[in-house]
RNA sequence: GUGCCUGUGGCUCAAUCGGUUAGAGCGCCACACUGUGGAUGUGGACGUUGUGGGUUCAAGUCCCAUCAGGCACCCCA
């Protein structure tokens, strides 16, 4: 009984239960997508090296990305996002595609990483981009598609919020500021929750800050207020009131993201009690189509992982029963000589549009009937050498611990009732 | 890639300062129930204690290595 041989580290099976659940997170994605007029696409999963090189950030690249070289010595990345990819598809079809863009993608992505809760080497991602519009309308349409796809959910803006800044705003306060290294200023923004402030300040000024601008620094993380400054985000609140998911929103000076293509409006999702790592990270990238050789073509998106929201759903008890068999019949076999009874009957309730699954083994019959209940089937039906005589069959409602015998020509019928 | 923690039947856990045949609940299987199910009862199967070394008269327990996942860092979905 020893299965030797491992799944590879940060991989999982997705069994039945882990896959209906991962297929429900795909329709709820796909519904919201489709609600707002967005198509489906996919990218390949293996991308040449140069893609993430210059815009992903350095780290994703370099240490967090799978890579290996194919036999005519290519480096081949097995994709650790997708957005690159899109605006590489984008770029090459800029001229044809009607403008405004609005594609949306659920797929494999892969990490090379230490796994941990809610983090895996390879995961399911939804990313969702609208691409050829600079409106602030459509930096809102993105960020409420989010909020309604918590709403589709049954997560509520008590339970979750999505937290937006503006990184134009930021790096025109930080420089007036008079500080120059806009990234370092963003990687000490990054940490000011996850460091002490004495050690922040430390960090700060090892980053080439001075004292006084960390402490500047910090009284602007502090300024709940400060988006009212950037017209970007007054324009984008009211267009998310207007959307009717204000709720889900607030505005947060320290969330800034890590990947260095975005250029404006940021957004990240977490649960209230932020016990999780975030749910969704997204925002407006200005120049991402034209590094990778097209038009300028401004988009905006976000991408959620599935593993975080899975985490969140499971934890305010919102992710659906597992519907083991998909039959709602099971007919069952009561002996040897009923066989072809039992096989015509399960294909007339088939072809009344009822999944039915069959019991193969003419085996006791309350074992039969364990395994209905256990696979969560809702009717059996029994054809014994009694009913067979008469040609009836006994329709049993599981649910219910009732049966009635009836003819075969009504079995169909009797059980799209009961259904 | 760094540090720390954990690893016992399918699952959740137990096993006093290292000490005799590693226990329990749940689950699973069989029977009670020779044409009827989620209950109950009885019985049963399943462990070379993640793996490999080492220390010791003796290791689930101590040491080392390795693998896995959990926490923090890093980064991010």
């Amino acid at each position: 009984m020893k299965t030797k041989i491992p799944t590879v580290k940060g991989a999982r099976d997705f069994y039945p239960e882990q896959m209906s659940l991962r297929n429900w997170l795909y329709e709820n994605m796909k519904a919201v997508s489709q609600k707002f007029g967005y198509q489906e696409y996919d990218g390949p999963f293996l991308e040449t090296l140069e893609l993430y090189a210059a815009k992903s950030g350095e780290e994703l690249v370099k240490e967090q990305a799978f890579v290996f070289k194919d036999r005519g010595d290519e480096q081949i990345t097995l994709r650790p996002e997708l957005t690159p990819s899109l605006a590489r598809m984008v770029a090459q079809k800029a001229n044809e595609l009607p403008r405004p863009i609005r594609w949306w993608s659920f797929g494999p992505m892969w990490r090379y990483e230490r796994p941990q809760k809610g983090r895996s080497r390879e995961f399911f991602q939804w990313n969702i981009d609208l691409l050829g519009s600079d409106s602030l309308e459509a930096d809102a349409e993105i960020a409420a598609i989010g909020a309604e796809f918590f709403k589709a959910i049954g997560l509520t803006s008590s339970e979750v919020k999505i937290q937006i800044n503006n990184r134009k705003l930021m790096e025109s306060q930080i420089t007036s500021l008079g500080i120059g290294d806009i990234k370092a200023a963003f990687r000490l923004i990054d940490r000011v929750d996850k460091l002490s402030a004495q050690a922040w300040e430390e960090y700060g000024v090892k980053q080439e800050l001075t004292v006084e601008q960390v402490k500047n620094l910090r009284a602007l993380l502090d300024d709940k207020e400060l988006w009212r400054k950037s017209d970007e985000l007054i324009r984008f609140f009211s267009a998310l009131e207007s959307l009717g998911v204000r709720e889900y929103f607030e505005y947060e000076p320290t969330v800034v993201r890590g990947l260095d293509y975005y250029t404006r409006i940021v957004m990240e999702a977490r649960d209230r009690d932020s016990e999780f790592r975030a749910i969704f990270g997204g925002g407006r990238y200005d120049n991402l189509v034209a590094d990778v050789g097209g038009d300028r073509i401004s988009g905006v998106g976000f991408a959620m992982g599935d593993m975080v929201i899975a985490l969140v759903a499971e934890k305010y008890g919102k992710t659906p029963k597992f519907a083991k068999s998909p039959a709602s019949v099971l007919v069952t076999l009561f002996n040897a000589d009923g066989v072809a009874d039992s096989l015509k009957s399960a294909a007339e309730i088939r072809a009344g549009g009822i999944p039915v699954e069959m019991f193969p083994d003419p085996i006791k019959l309350d074992k039969q009937l364990k395994y209905a209940d256990a696979q969560g089937i809702k009717i059996a039906v029994i054809i014994g050498p009694d009913e067979a005589k008469e040609g009836k069959v006994t329709i049993k409602d599981l649910g219910k611990r009732v049966q009635i015998t009836v003819n075969r020509g009504e079995m169909a019928g009797k059980i799209r009732e009961l259904l």
